[in-house]
DNA sequence: CCAATATCAGGATTACTGATATGT
DNA sequence: CACATATCAGTAATCCTGATATTG
């Protein structure tokens, strides 16, 4: 995995990139575009690492996150799903992992009859904390950015974002 | 999938995290991480949208332009997993189905009994030619950056890969 | 004998399609 | 009856952990 490569294969992957299909070609979109892939994979890797020890993935945070910032710490599925922007079904899935393991309650919907509600549980807040000191301890390793990268990638990625239709911009 | 929410669900959470757990808690981190996850889960599905109908994965793809840059055509299975930066049996998988299509033959390593080349075929070229033009078409659906908003993102994304340890710094 | 090069078997996640049951 | 809300079954991709065969 951290092959350590004696050179940047982005980097030279798109320099031949250019030699072949020429300066006017996407070289540097596909430099980023790979660039991203990777930092994805790094990240993720990393932050389940960090989250094995408590039997959670980060995608099972993130839905314990979610629940907790909500007002009555319960959501229907729709909403799960929409705000985590995952498909449904695997909304459904996630769930039901975190009800199998006791973090929230699956409840019927008491304002529409065809609805699931997912509710956190006592214990699905414990372990959120306790989640959440481990990213922090990690600072979801980020930590070689500075705020103000933080800021720049944030933005940037979010130009992205919204070209792909994620969000109504105000 | 383009659940068009009337506000950025990222940037909420974000302002959420601070609240809950102050301004020096990592909420920047966390906005970047969940944005850099939702980018690339946007750009893969783009990108292997743009290949389907070549019946071709981006991960795929990137096989073959990696056997299409390299000298002969060919590259022992280890490389080819770690220029690529997957997984050992990831590599493996890709390659026989590329094979599996015609695009690649998997032939012995004559310098190495124990090593297995993938070699791309003259169809392996004349697909992989036909994919690039439908990714130069969409830009990498990246079409809404400057080459200058390229190269910022490329470097703060180096930063992190350099952070993780993925390659030798000159 | 030890290490390196794959490959394979099997488990876990996630996305996606299509079908289905239920309720608005 | 059309539509919305899940859920389920099944397919596919990817990562990962062993275990294994072959060769250096």
């Amino acid at each position: 995995m951290t092959t350590h490569l004696p050179f940047d294969p982005i980097a030279r992957a798109a320099e031949q990139w250019r030699t072949r299909w020429g300066e006017d070609s996407p070289h540097r979109a596909m430099a980023t575009v790979t660039s991203i892939m990777r930092v994805q994979q790094i990240l993720i890797a990393e932050l389940d690492g960090a989250l094995a020890p408590l039997d959670l993935t980060f995608a099972r945070y993130e839905a314990l996150v979610l629940l907790t910032f909500s007002r009555a710490g319960e959501l229907p599925m729709s909403k799960v799903g929409e705000r985590l922007m995952i498909h449904p079904t695997s909304a459904t899935h996630i769930v039901q992992r975190l009800a199998a393991q006791g973090y929230v309650d699956r409840v019927p919907n008491p304002r529409d009859g065809r609805g699931t509600l997912a509710r956190i549980t006592d214990s699905g807040r414990e372990v959120m904390e306790k989640a959440t000191a481990r990213l922090h301890a990690i600072e979801f390793d980020l930590a070689g950015l500075t705020p103000e990268q933080h800021e720049q990638m944030f933005a940037l990625l979010r130009e992205v974002r919204i070209g792909a239709g994620d969000f109504d911009t105000d």
